[in-house]
RNA sequence: GGCGGAGUAGCUCAGUUGGUUAGAGCAGCGGAAUCAUAAUCCGCGUGUCGGGGGUUCGAGUCCCUCCUCCGCUACCA
């Protein structure tokens, strides 16, 4: 039995998350979590809301609540959309916790101790009318190079100019459009990973066995230009964790906040702390998942996220880590994704193009949706979203394979021998020969699972199904039901094994469903590590309720309206 | 601009270190079966592997070049 630990991409608490967010995080995150303890690993499986920053700020401002407030609210909604699709956190934690708060505050005391905080006077733009220093790409104006009068200040949309906001024209607040803007200057804490460039790369030069995807994206900033850039961790806003020096004041730090880029992983490590005070846990029950000199050694810890979150996870929180020369848990394997895209373009949270969590909820039971997005996950490259393609997957992998298989197998039994596991005859060599595949099939399968690969996971789980009906077709029982009834109650009995061990099998994927046959066998689930005993399992007599259509087929006309729905301009 | 990813059958995608006639699922066509959500099973693929050039006995796979799409580019998170 081994020890995992998985975190998830935390995701922002301004507004409800699409499928793409979705996918590129949290969703194989809880995969992987299924299936971990399915095979009987301990699984410390943690995520959170990130509720710090200019954002959530503005929102909050925009409905009138004050910020907590908003927040507050804002993380009930995402974790009743978490419920909402099966997502089986161990804890579902806030970056504006406590725990973090303090373990956030620790480790830049540490970072000061060790020699790795500097602290330095800049010049920031602020505005007088909205009383606070406007990030880059909240400061508007026209662009000195092509003249585009809504370039922002980070870069220019229209001819992508990188720019600094004092090189704007006519420069404006892009939250109130008040051009009463001044250059005042500001001291803020810069992280010094420039010191840890060298660590950091022989770091991720060891990880050969991680995706191209997050080393590549890891180099890069590590050599680009004149190198890995230190990187600025306070801000001066109110919301947010206040800059102490452990337990400590930071003289000349009154009044300043951490940037949420610095407590945001470390809210990874203070989610587990929240777990622990939720359950009345001693610390020591937290910690031993995350300091390797009080039982975290043998944890391997693996992340979940999207690629635009790569350079914090492989370089940034690293940093914050090696640079408390304390002996915290590093990542041992990153799992990064490319992006889906929405019907041949970005999913847009502005425009509201694309299907959101609730959306998706509305429309279809998750398992729906977790089927298809996990079984096309955007692995190798982005992805595309199709309501044509998802209809016809669902359709054909849930209603048609699976879900049929069930219908056909539970209905004829009924029929011919009743609501219990036949009795009579003995396994043959078509039996055998279906284990024989199945024991490769299963064997590909959990391979598969172990490394991450998502899709070809789901896709030697689809042809564990398939090879069902293959069976059922050629041992035709609806035959020998008139020559040979102990033949037939031979089929039916192993048929209806096969089932349990589908909803075994297909537990991480589709959960809902899993459970709902394990309940209509009236048997429990556990992994099919003998794979003849596990087929024979439901013995001869075992009563069982033949399940209703366990998933329903999308018809044309409810795609084409989900497809107009939502095509664009939400609310 | 820089960096990275991608461009393979109508659609969504696999293709390990270069090596037999380039694959899967879906869709389509033909057949079988009729237990089942008209659901299943079997058979059927002549694709300039984005274009061009090169290395090699041999390249989708390596090198060069060009084209197209996408992402990132460090103060949004």
């Amino acid at each position: 039995m081994a020890r995992i630990l998985i975190t998830s991409a935390i995701p922002y608490i301004n507004g409800i998350k699409h499928l793409g967010n979705l996918v590129g995080s949290q969703l194989p995150a809880d995969l992987y979590a299924r299936y971990g303890r399915a095979r009987g690993h301990e699984v410390m499986f943690l995520c959170a809301t990130d509720e710090h920053g200019t954002p959530a700020e503005l929102a909050a401002a925009k409905t009138g609540e004050p910020v907590a407030g908003y927040c507050a609210r804002m993380h009930a909604v995402q974790a009743d959309l978490a419920r909402g699709f099966r997502l089986s956190f161990d804890h579902f934690g806030r970056s504006s916790s406590p725990q973090n708060h303090k373990l956030t505050q620790y480790f830049a005391g540490r970072l000061a101790e060790n020699g790795y905080i500097e602290e330095r006077v800049e010049r920031q733009v602020y505005s007088n009318a909205d009383k606070r220093f406007l990030p880059d790409r909240y400061i508007e104006g026209t662009c000195p190079n092509c003249g585009y009068d809504k370039a922002r200040g980070d870069q220019c949309e229209n001819c992508t100019k990188q720019l600094d906001p004092t090189d704007l024209i006519a420069p404006r607040s892009a939250i109130s459009g008040s051009t009463d803007l001044e250059v005042r200057e500001t001291k803020h804490l810069y992280l010094r990973q420039s010191l840890m460039k060298d660590e950091l790369e022989a770091w991720i030069d060891s990880k050969t066995d991680w995706p191209i995807l997050t080393t590549s994206i890891a180099k890069k900033w590590l050599n680009d230009g004149d190198g890995l850039q230190d990187r600025g961790i306070t801000r001066d806003l109110d919301w947010g964790i206040p800059v102490k020096r452990g337990e400590e004041d930071w003289p000349g730090m009154e009044g300043k906040v951490f940037y949420v880029w610095f407590d945001a992983p470390i809210e990874y490590i203070a989610a587990a702390a929240e777990w622990a005070e939720a359950h009345g846990r001693p610390a020591a029950d937290w910690r031993r998942w995350w300091r390797t000199d009080e039982g975290a050694a043998d944890v391997r810890y693996v992340q979940f996220m999207g690629k635009d979150n790569v350079p914090f996870h492989t370089l940034s929180f690293p940093a914050t880590i090696m640079g408390s020369r304390d002996p915290w848990k590093l990542v041992d394997y990153i799992k990064s994704f490319n992006y889906l895209n929405y019907d041949g373009g970005q999913f847009s949270t502005s425009q509201g193009r694309g299907v959101f969590m609730d959306d998706a909820l509305e429309i279809l039971p998750s398992d729906y949706w977790r089927w298809w997005l996990l079984s096309h996950a955007p692995e190798s490259s982005d992805s595309e979203f199709t309501w044509e393609n998802f209809q016809a997957s669902v359709n054909k992998d849930l209603a048609d394979v699976l879900g049929n298989f069930v219908s056909r197998v539970t209905k004829f039994c009924r029929a011919k021998f009743g609501e219990a596991v036949p009795e009579g005859g003995s396994l043959g060599d078509r039996e055998t020969e279906l284990i024989d595949d199945l024991y490769i099939r299963i064997r590909a399968y959990e391979a598969h699972m172990e490394a991450i690969e998502v899709r070809k996971a789901a896709g030697e789980l689809r042809a564990i199904w398939v090879a069902g009906n293959e069976y059922l077709q050629a041992a035709e029982p609806w035959t020998a039901i008139k020559t040979d009834p102990e033949e037939a109650a031979t089929i039916v009995r192993f048929s209806l094994n096969l089932i349990r061990l589908y909803a075994v099998l297909s537990a991480p994927f589709i959960p809902d469903a899993s459970e709902t046959l394990l309940k209509a066998l009236n048997t429990d689930g556990d992994w099919p590590d003998d794979l003849p005993a596990a087929l024979n399992r439901l013995a001869p007599g075992h009563a069982f309720a033949t399940p209703d259509i366990l998933f329903r087929k999308i018809a044309d006309e409810e795609r084409e309206g989900w497809q107009a729905r939502f095509a664009g301009q939400r609310r």
